[in-house]
Parts: C-alpha cells; sequence; structure tokens
RNA sequence: GGCCCCGUCGUCCAGCGGCUAGGACGCGACCCUUUCAAGGUUGAGACACGGGUUCGAUUCCCGUCGGGGUCACCA
C-alpha cells in the first residue's frame, strides 16, 4: 500500500482565511491520524494575482495555527517559545512545491496528451466566447464550450497544431470523454454526472501556464498524494480532474514527453468534499466579503453625501481614483481598496482571515478547536453526558476520521468562538496569560506593551526617548500578574484587555473623570448605608476624605512606596459575610495557592470593608467614591486589584486629585 | 435557468428503525456580588412538508418546498 500523502493546496492571492484553514486542519489532522505525510502546494498558476507575499503569510499563518507540514515549501520562523524553526525541511524530493516552477513538466504531459488526439488547440480569443456566453446565456439556456466539428477523439489534429506553430494565440483544450463521469466521495458517496455535461475544458492558457484542473491533476498524481480534502465548492470539479487522471499516464521523463510513457495509468485519489463555512446569513464565506462590505458602505454614504465622489475617496484613503471607481462599481473586489475605506471611515469589516482573528487575539489552539466543529465531530460524550467539543490540536490529530465530517453547511458562529476563546483564556495560569498577552501586545499594541513593560525592554537601549513620560511607568512582575487578575474575567480575547485595564495605563493626572458618575457617587445623596445603620447623611465626597485617610495609613511605614505588609496577610484569611476577614481557630491555616503573590487585593479589599464597618457604611458606599477616585469611573476591575496595581503613591495621587477637582 | 450537494432547537453538533430527541454557543430567570465582568443553579427552544416501506420512522425510499454550491484562459 502507498504511504498515505495529504496536501493543503492554497492559490498565493491573499490572506489564508478560515475556510481554508479549516480544510488544511482536516488535511493535517487525516495524515497525522494515520501516520501519513502532509504536504503543503502553492498553487500559483495564477500569473497576475499570484505573489510572494501572499505565500509566505499563508504559511506563517498555517505555522501559527499549529500545523506543521512534512513536505512543501520550507518556512523559517520563530517558533511560540522563541526557538528557531524550519518547517518542511524534511520534505520528499517530489518538488517543486510552487507550480509556476513545474511548467515543463505540465508542458510535457500536455504534449502526451496532444499525442493521444486527447488535447487540442483551440483560437477563440476570450472576447469572441464572452460574447457567445451571453448569447446563451440571454436565452435561459446552459453554456458549453462547443467542440470544433474537425475535432475527432483521438486523431491528433495537425491542421490546428500547424496554425499554433505558427505563433497564433491559442488555449489548449482537453476532449472530455463522452460517456457518464461517476467521482467516489469519501464524505458525500457516489456523484454522477452525466454524459456531456463536460464541455472540452482548458488545460493551458495562453500565457503557456496550466490551468488549475490540469496541475492539480498532475501534481497529486507526480507527488503521490492519495487523500484529496477540499471545499464542496470543487465537488463540481471532481469530474474533471477524474477523466483528466483516466485519460493520462505517466511518462518515463516527467519533463520530456519524447521519452515516452509508462503505460503506467493515474491514479485517483481518494477525495472527500467538506461542507462549506458559510456566514451567518447562509450565503458562503468568501474572501470577496470584505469587498462587498466596503463597497456597500460607501455606496450607503454616496447616497446620502452627494459630494462624497469616487475622487473624493480616493484622496482620503490615498488610493487611485479609477481603482475606486472600479471597486463602487462591483468591477474588481480588491482588499486593499477595501482595508483602506475601513481604515479611512472607521467601518468594521467582517473577519474571514486566519490574520483577522489573530489580530483581534483569539487563540490559535482556539481557532482551530472551534474551525474542527464546523463539520466535523468527535461523537464522544465526557462522563458527565456532555459532548466532547473542547480540545486541543493534538486531539484532533488522535481522533480525527472521515466518516464523522457531515454534509450540511456549516454558518461561522463568532459568539461561540469568543465564547471559547473567553474560556481558555479565563482558565489559563496567571504566568501564562501573562506571557501570551505580553507576546501579543507586542505585535498588535505595542504602546500599550509599552505601557505595561516599559520602552526599552526589548534591547535596542534606552534611545526611543521621543514619548518621554507617559511610558515611564512599568510595572513590577508582581503588579502586572495582580493586571492579568483583573483582565482574565474580563476578556474574550487578548485585544480585550486594555479595556479592562484602562485606568492604570493613563496618567494620574489625566484620569478623566466621568460626569454622570460624579454626579451620582461624590455629589448624589448620601452614601448607602449599611443594613441596620441609619442613612449615612455623608456625599461620596465625605467618604472619600475618609478614604484618603485610611489609604494614607495602609502605606508601608517604611517609606517604600508599597502598601504595608500586614495587608497581605490579612488578604490571606477567609473573608466572611460583611466583607471582613475572619479570624482562624487556632491550629488552622490556609493555604493560598501556590506562586500567587496575591494576599494583597485581597487585603486591600478587606481593607475598604473596614473603613466601611467602621463608618456605618455599605461597602459600596466606600468603593464607589474611591473607584470615581481612581478609575474616573464606576465600572472597574476589583478595587483591591485597582489601589494594588496602582500602589499607593498613585492612588493617593489620584484621590487627591479628585479631592481638589470637585470638593468645595 | 442547467447541473450538483444539503435539510434535527436561533446557530454548531449527537442520534445511524423503538430515546422523556442529548450537548455546546446564544437567549430568559434566579443566586452570588463594592461597579463591570466572571462564577453557580435553572428554564424555554428542533426532527421542513406530503407520500410510501415497516408492527413501528428523526432515522430507509420517492416527491414537494427550502437553502447552498457551480456554470472562466480564478483557484
Amino acid at each position: 500500500m502507498r504511504p498515505i500523502v495529504t496536501r493543503f493546496a492554497p492559490s498565493p492571492t491573499g490572506h489564508l482565511h478560515v475556510g481554508g484553514a479549516r480544510t488544511a486542519l482536516f488535511c493535517w489532522a487525516f495524515a497525522r491520524r494515520l501516520g501519513g505525510r502532509f504536504m503543503i502546494r502553492i498553487e500559483d498558476t495564477d500569473q497576475a494575482r499570484s505573489s510572494d507575499e501572499s505565500a509566505r503569510g499563508i504559511l506563517e499563518d498555517l505555522a501559527w495555527l499549529g500545523l506543521s507540514w512534512d513536505d512543501g515549501p520550507v518556512l523559517k520562523r520563530t517558533g511560540a517559545g522563541g526557538e528557531a524553526e524550519a518547517i518542511g525541511a524534511g520534505s520528499r524530493a517530489v518538488g517543486p512545491y510552487f507550480q509556476a516552477q513545474r511548467l515543463a513538466i505540465y508542458n510535457a504531459y500536455i504534449e502526451h496528451l496532444v499525442g493521444a488526439g486527447l488535447a487540442y488547440p483551440a483560437f477563440e480569443s476570450g472576447a469572441e466566447l464572452e460574447a457567445r456566453r451571453k448569447a446563451v446565456v440571454a436565452l435561459k439556456q446552459t453554456y458549453r464550450y462547443q467542440r470544433p466539428a474537425d475535432i475527432v477523439p483521438g486523431v491528433v489534429s495537425e491542421a490546428r497544431w500547424a496554425r499554433a506553430r505558427a505563433g497564433e494565440s491559442h488555449v489548449v483544450r482537453f476532449v472530455s470523454p463522452a460517456g457518464e463521469v461517476l467521482v467516489k466521495d469519501s464524505v458525500l458517496g457516489d456523484v454522477r454526472i452525466a454524459a456531456g455535461e463536460l464541455d472540452d475544458f482548458v488545460v493551458r492558457k495562453a500565457d503557456g501556464f496550466p490551468t488549475y484542473h490540469f496541475a492539480v491533476v498532475i501534481d497529486d498524481e507526480l507527488m503521490g498524494v492519495t487523500h484529496v480534502l477540499r471545499a464542496q465548492e470543487h465537488l463540481i470539479n471532481t469530474p474533471k480532474h477524474v477523466a483528466l487522471q483516466a485519460g493520462l499516464t505517466r511518462l518515463i521523463d516527467d519533463a520530456d514527453a519524447s521519452k515516452g510513457s509508462t503505460g503506467v495509468r493515474f491514479t485517483t485519489p481518494v477525495y472527500g468534499h467538506l461542507p462549506l463555512i458559510c456566514n451567518p446569513d447562509g450565503s458562503k464565506m468568501s474572501k470577496r466579503d470584505k469587498a462587498k462590505a466596503a463597497r456597500k458602505f460607501l455606496k450607503d454614504q454616496m447616497g446620502k453625501d452627494a459630494g462624497l465622489t469616487a475622487a473624493a475617496v480616493a484622496a482620503k484613503i490615498k488610493l487611485d481614483e479609477k481603482m475606486v471607481a472600479d471597486f463602487v462599481a462591483g468591477e474588481i473586489d480588491a482588499v486593499e481598496v477595501a482595508t483602506a475605506v475601513a481604515g479611512a471611515y472607521g467601518l468594521s469589516l467582517p473577519e474571514i482571515d486566519v490574520w483577522d482573528y489573530r489580530a483581534s487575539g483569539y487563540l490559535p489552539g482556539v481557532v482551530m478547536n472551534y474551525l474542527s466543529l464546523l463539520g466535523w465531530s468527535t461523537g464522544q460524550k465526557n462522563a458527565d453526558g456532555t459532548d466532547v467539543d473542547r480540545f486541543e490540536l493534538g486531539f484532533i490529530a488522535a481522533n480525527f476520521s472521515v466518516e464523522r465530517i457531515g454534509k450540511k453547511e456549516a454558518r461561522f458562529d463568532r459568539a461561540k468562538l469568543l465564547a471559547f476563546n473567553a474560556d481558555v483564556l479565563g482558565k489559563m495560569p496567571d504566568e501564562e496569560f501573562l506571557r501570551t498577552w505580553l507576546r501579543w501586545l507586542a505585535v498588535h499594541e505595542p504602546s500599550v506593551h509599552r505601557g505595561l513593560v516599559g520602552a526599552d525592554r526589548a534591547g535596542g537601549g534606552k534611545d526611543g526617548g521621543a514619548g518621554g513620560g507617559s511610558a515611564s511607568t512599568p510595572f513590577t512582575h508582581e503588579q502586572l500578574l495582580w493586571l492579568v487578575q483583573a483582565v482574565k474575567p474580563r476578556a474574550k480575547t487578548l485585544a480585550d484587555g486594555q479595556r479592562a485595564i484602562g485606568f492604570a495605563l493613563v496618567d494620574d493626572g489625566a484620569v478623566v473623570f466621568d460626569v454622570g458618575a460624579v454626579a451620582k457617587v461624590l455629589r448624589g445623596a448620601s452614601a448607602p448605608a449599611s443594613k441596620d445603620a441609619a442613612p449615612s447623611g455623608r456625599t461620596g465626597l465625605d467618604v472619600l476624605r475618609l478614604a484618603a485617610a485610611e489609604l494614607r495609613g495602609a502605606q508601608s511605614p517604611d517609606q517604600s512606596g508599597h502598601w504595608k505588609s500586614e495587608l497581605i496577610e490579612m488578604g490571606s484569611l477567609p473573608v466572611g459575610p460583611a466583607g471582613l476577614p475572619v479570624s482562624l481557630p487556632a491550629g488552622v491555616s490556609v493555604s493560598l495557592p501556590a506562586g500567587l503573590p496575591a494576599g494583597l487585593p485581597a487585603g486591600l479589599d478587606s481593607l475598604i470593608a473596614g473603613l466601611a464597618q467602621r463608618e456605618g457604611l455599605a461597602i459600596g458606599g466606600v468603593a464607589q467614591p474611591l473607584r470615581v477616585a481612581l478609575c474616573g469611573s464606576t465600572v472597574s476591575p476589583g478595587l483591591g486589584h485597582c489601589l494594588a496595581i496602582l500602589g499607593p503613591a498613585r492612588a493617593l495621587a489620584r484621590v487627591a486629585r479628585c479631592l481638589k477637582e470637585f470638593d468645595g
């Protein structure tokens, strides 16, 4: 038996999108499960649209997702742990893995096909065919290329080749078989395409490049691909591939047809067509969706504002006017226009590329987990009766099977992905979260990264100077962990983190006090009293003064700029109903989670609770005014964390400023 | 329009002739609570329709309807 080989064969015409990522995942998992090889091939036969940057980006995305390939282009990169890796370095010698470098091979096989009378040059121009197609469609009939009357299957058309050799521009078409074509599909079952449905499709374009259909068939055969898993949109192409395989035999020399054929027929790989991934509205999720969204936005805006012309838009987004006009007219779907429009007008584009999810702060493992569930399931149950649906990449590799691939198209549910991501983030140990978060911030939010760890961390010395002041207060590792604790339950993605800790990133003198919060909490009616106490009759500002004194007293007496250490011990005690620590019976102790410098946030919370109790106030009566003074609003992480993160100096400075601003 | 594929809660999956049709996300309620989150408990919610086959259909067959894909010198 031949060793199992699967392949993922993207065309480098943009980013890797989630549908492609799932296809790659399934191919990878299938190969891993069965001990086969997973291969990457770059299908760059579209000269106009392919680019090396795109190919590189797609490989990067695959690597980020954790999919490594055994065969294919070599990608040198730095792994998640900072180590250098070279994916694809152990490839079999069946390359090159870029189709544009395999032209000699395709030509040899085309020549071979021609010699067998199974391919012929055709001279119609694109415009000519287009006109014919339009005419047929106008009559509501199905357009198919009509085989020229002089073509006889199995007979070489010398007259046509004479024209071609004379330099006349031409394509090469395949002489399609007359009978029914059967496609055996491991997901869908048998699919039959009736005789006559296949027309003589093009196998070599006028520019000398093979078409997709031809190149795939040749490469899959020559590269030993045994199993092809691809999206269902390709199902309709498969008869073409099967027909080609039936007409082709292996050459003695793959790059030279004149050496003759071995007579060995091409093998048809096992096909499996995956259900499509769709938008919430049920349409196919495609890279063109970004263009669609941007176009709709522009049209709406132009409809509202007559002054907004293509020229005006072009000027604003700094792109060619004609390009913008074509874009709006729907002539082109250029992503760069869509992206530029989104950037300039604050429009958010649908997230469809793997890169989009990277930038939004999703974890690669979660993306893979979620994607695997689109069209596949484990069929396994947990002990508690729930489905097995949360797992890592390795689990997919160990459990994948084609039998469990579904047939129905799946709609992409952003909310569910988000929930999965939040779940994993929430369960991540603090240290790991911190590493992951900082790594993400360094790439996607460098200024926040600088605000957290300082500007000169990543080498290069202190020369970055321009920004000066605001980046001057990097946090200690301990404070960073408290930041993480504040962020974790509030972040569904890594990008959510900054929002939760915005208060800590802003300079003490720049805290913006929310008008509504000030009115309600600081100046409003009396601060809420504790349950059995009489109404306090004191405003939030009154309470804030008390709190300020309390905080002053909580500073470390050694002037070290820390909170006093007793708070840490206080924070290690169990908390009673009033929010205050309960003293432990002799001999009993509580153990804190290992390695956590915790205690302090809890101790600070207790400090607030203690103040509230002494003053006959509800905890909120103290907490809310303090929260506004510290963070500017009534929404923030737990107060203990806020105080711990800021430290006494910053906290007191903020309270003082607030008092100065609103008191009297 | 031709051809092809598909059809279980709003969404994603489980079910492979007999089940109180299960789980996840979302949604509702309640609890917890110093704000926002998080967490806990709990509830509502589906076999598209019509014919067969069968003692018995969500499950098998046919049709209808509905959804999607595809009809290029793009892949």
